[in-house]
DNA sequence: CAACCAACATACAGTCTGCATGTAGATCGA
DNA sequence: TCGATCTACATGCAGACTGTATGTTGGTTG
């Protein structure tokens, strides 16, 4: 029953090791590439030894999914937390999408979750991350834009991929040095142009 | 001057041995992934050995970008052939993406030019790839449609670059086993939706 | 035909991944 | 409480891969 600062739990001991594993190679993953990353590299930086990384996790590919996720998670709270919660559909999806803009700003996070993600674990496991996450409010409010007649009615699940996909490719072409004005503008057009009211003729014309 | 069947220039020694890489590579690379073939396997499908390879290619990813290169254009080679010269500037777009959507199926492609090509060469050079290929006659067909004011006037790039990127999810999508209908119908109400005059509303209803 | 150069082939060094084995500390049953 | 067992590691090893350096053969050139 001694309480020496030596002395702990197995689960402390998984649990603290496991964290310091992910932070160790996330902080890397960002800065480099996942090719570029080695697992020595890695638990350097973690303060432990290979061992212990090949004992908490199947492979560098699982700890890679483990940041991926964790990533993923944070994006998708920082979009929440930036959302007010009581606009109207389209407004809501304009103010999701510039937050999730934001968001990507965070150094080397496009690469991390819009190349390597992909490439490493596939378009599957993507999207299942994904959809545990960040592209499920904007599915749901895709879902919630249609149902209250602000949004042609089309399938739901296309429909989230594929502006999903545009706002990936958005928030790289912006941190490849695009103008964030102008990708920002053809988003919002191509969710205004969804609206079968075509509510964008009666707003205030666009600047530029 | 014998012109013997072992007698060949040098040019042609260099042209065939670098066919004979780029073909064995291509094969490997949409057969599994880029990390997943290793340059052994390469240069003996190719017949050939690794001191050919490097010294015809500085590295792998350099083999890589020529396989990327040659199989883009390929790709837009399969759009132009499919799609016919005089279409008003709404269906010539739709004619292109449903010939994109088609080549992209043949085996592999999808990782290669979607997944793999901007993992291991980046964004930028994917870009610069898909500019000199593919993507050049979407863009060009845009431009059309906006001057011709069958489209809403928007940044040309960021628009080209973010229809591109919801034609390649939908590509993926669809291999992954997604309906094709879906992702066609979204990827129909998202060039719609840019017409200033909702051309749609007149069209005969969409299927489903 | 001699000198040179391009197109390879071979050998090697360094690094990485995953696993197998060994060990210390934590947990558990009697 | 005390051995038995299991978890959480550390260490060492085998196989594979990448890139380069060096050697050799055949083509080219003056």
């Amino acid at each position: 029953m001694q309480q020496d600062s030596t002395r702990r739990s197995n689960r402390d001991r998984t649990e603290a090791t496991r964290a310091q594993l992910i932070a160790a190679a996330r902080k890397l993953f960002t800065e480099k590439s996942y090719a570029e990353t080695g697992t020595p590299e890695i638990v350097t930086a973690a303060g432990v030894t290979r061992g212990a990384l090949y004992h908490h996790f199947a492979d560098k590919q699982t700890l890679f999914a483990a940041v991926v996720e964790r990533e993923a998670a944070a994006v998708a709270e920082e979009i929440e937390r930036a959302s007010p919660p009581s606009l109207d559909a389209r407004d809501a999806l304009i103010a999701g999408s510039d937050a999730y803009l934001a968001a990507m700003r965070a150094p080397g996070r496009t690469r991390l979750l819009l190349l390597d993600g992909p490439a490493v674990l596939g378009r599957a496991a993507m999207d299942a991350i994904d959809n545990r996450h960040g592209s499920r409010s904007l599915r749901e409010g895709l879902i919630a834009a249609m149902r209250s007649n602000t949004m042609t009615r089309l399938p739901a699940e296309a429909l989230t991929a594929l502006l999903a996909a545009a706002f990936d490719r958005a928030a790289l072409a912006i941190e490849a040095g695009g103008s964030a004005e102008d990708y920002r503008a053809v988003l919002i057009a191509l969710i205004d142009g969804l609206s079968p009211t075509r509510l964008q003729a009666l707003r205030p014309a666009r600047t530029r």
